[in-house]
DNA sequence: TTGTATGCGTTATCAG
DNA sequence: CTGATAACGCATACAA
């Protein structure tokens, strides 16, 4: 028995071709009687439509947007290499796609650039950017316009994105605070860092970290974070200060992106051997610190599948057609050097 | 601009469709220079087949088998129910899917099985078995009679198999062994525990495992393997004695299956809490083990990735098209409490 | 309010 | 050897 089509569910609801299509499309102007005569008839025949045939009949194109935050940013490098992947594979059959890097730090910046955004010719927006309340208003905006609207990587919880892509900071935090506790059997002091203590994955990943530290691991003192303000050289300065005054400290866990200068400083201080240092995101400065044992654990989401997720979702809402949860779901994946992909 | 289709390359190279049909899918019948005048247009327009259409032309269904290790097997269970996920989302589109049970311990059923599958009405194979001279045999049967195969799980990698959906047990033991290391201070000794050291991921898990431990952490002394051979309650009484007979115990690194009547017994010694178990694949025993800390880590095979995996490499195989490696990359999980999916 | 005819990109069945 | 032409499952412009 083959799967039935839309020739089958007209002839056995007594109807053309054409008024099968406007019900299934919910196309206005048929009766409410012949309506249901179809809707019964897909149901008894269990109809499901061919997307694939569908699309070709149409010549359906998506359009996407992917806006991602601009200037240097190893995480946003690998992303844009994932994602330029993705759109050379089958992942990205009919789509459009086109990438757009903003001062995502700019409220206005952003807001400016999101409304440049030509909403007559794009489907679907995937945003990487900090929740602000002018970045709500722009993408209310884009709702407005009937566009598919993705957080990716931060999720934009009180705007009204149709869905994120991305892990929950809160536990990627305890994550890293669970292995930090467990590799460090003797008592000291924590060091955190990272680049904004603002923004609010930083702000989650630093909960979920001192959740787990205080209640489980009270031999470990977590100390003050110190912030770099996306400074090299601040960075740099602050971590080699740190390290020197305070000879307790056992573990370091970085929980934004300037992993380079970090290590190097931690090099210069000769501390780096008897620290545990834990981070985020792998980067080719994780990577390589990864394989020389200068790290011992990155908290990673797989850039590859956040690229192929934000895709398929937004396809999936253009379609409006359910998204398969289990495949986007993405997973706070723990990377040590054995098991490093 | 759009995509170039068949007819574009026709009018390029001045002749009808059903020829460019003949030469893109390599049938008899046409001149070299024809062959060579149309290559050329697909050449220089860039031309790239839509799958989609050409399988909607051709009715195309993909017949699949997976053949499955019988008897109870949590994780086996939990890759079933995957497989059905996956056979009821897009990526089964056009995907007929039949799943064996076989006992792959006794290497003449398995053939058996093999052997009886109706290689006419089959466009592709995954199998789950421990690699034997049989198995061997009975794939290059397989692959004689132009079947796409590929080892699930276990590699067959002498086999004549197109391709391997898993992750590599050595790998996979050393990462295991990595964090056995890490997250024991004090020294003592290890139990490994497995219910057959003869299988070849077993004894690749070990290999890997001790690799690690002989080198990196010399205050710890791996035990010889405790076998259990599938019997829960010889698991139960082996690691029983064996706990009770060694109080330098600081960890257990359970290899293979039988992890139920494992925790069970070490339950029932009193010690659990001391000691820090690490055990393979997420199952609803070690989910739970791990909320409750009494498992520190799972090292872990997504199997709902390992499904669609498999069907995607399946299909891909069939109609033999590149392979998306990037995607198909299965990873060695770390699941800690915290990362939980 | 409903039906007919045609096309999407590809394959396949006929003739020539 | 090569070329029309009709499907495949669906959408849509145009008639009725």
């Amino acid at each position: 028995m083959n799967k039935p089509t839309v020739h089958d569910i007209a002839k056995e609801s007594g109807v053309s071709l054409a008024t099968v299509d406007r019900v299934l499309n919910e196309r206005p102007g048929v009766r409410e009687v012949t309506i249901a005569k179809v809707l019964a008839a897909v149901e008894r025949l269990g109809y499901v439509r061919d997307t694939y045939a569908a699309n070709l009949a149409r010549k359906r194109q998506y359009h996407l947007a992917f806006v991602l935050p601009e200037g240097p940013s190893q995480f946003v490098d690998t992303l844009t290499a994932a994602l330029r992947e993705a759109y050379g594979s089958q992942v990205a059959d009919r789509i459009l796609l086109e990438i757009v890097y903003v001062a995502t730090h700019d409220p206005h910046q952003i807001v400016r650039s999101l409304q440049a955004l030509n909403t007559s010719e794009l489907d679907g927006v995937a945003i990487m950017a900090p929740e602000t309340p002018q970045v709500r208003d722009a993408i209310a905006r884009l709702k407005g316009d009937g566009l598919a609207v993705v957080a990716l990587v931060s999720d934009l919880p009180n705007s009204t994105r149709d869905y994120f892509v991305g892990v929950n900071s809160v536990a990627a935090g305890r994550t890293a605070g669970l292995l930090m506790g467990r590799f460090i059997a003797e008592s000291g002091e924590i060091l955190v860092v990272t680049n904004s203590i603002r923004s609010r994955d930083s702000l989650e990943r630093r909960l979920g970290f001192g959740d787990v530290m205080a209640s489980e691991f009270p031999h470990l003192t977590v100390l003050p974070s110190v912030e770099s303000f996306d400074d090299r050289r601040r960075m740099e300065d602050v971590v080699g200060q740190v390290v020197l005054s305070r000879p307790n400290i056992v573990g370091v866990y970085s929980m934004g992106s300037g992993n380079r200068p970090l290590l190097s400083a931690l090099r210069k201080s000769g501390r780096l051997g008897g620290l545990v240092v834990i981070a985020h995101e792998l980067t080719e400065t994780t990577r390589q610190a990864l394989q020389d044992d200068e790290i011992a654990a990155v908290i990673n989401q797989n850039v590859g599948h956040l690229a192929r997720s934000a895709i398929r979702v937004l396809r999936a809402l253009c379609d409006s057609v359910a998204i398969f949860e289990a495949q986007e779901r993405v997973r706070i994946e723990v990377v040590l050097r054995e098991n490093l992909p």
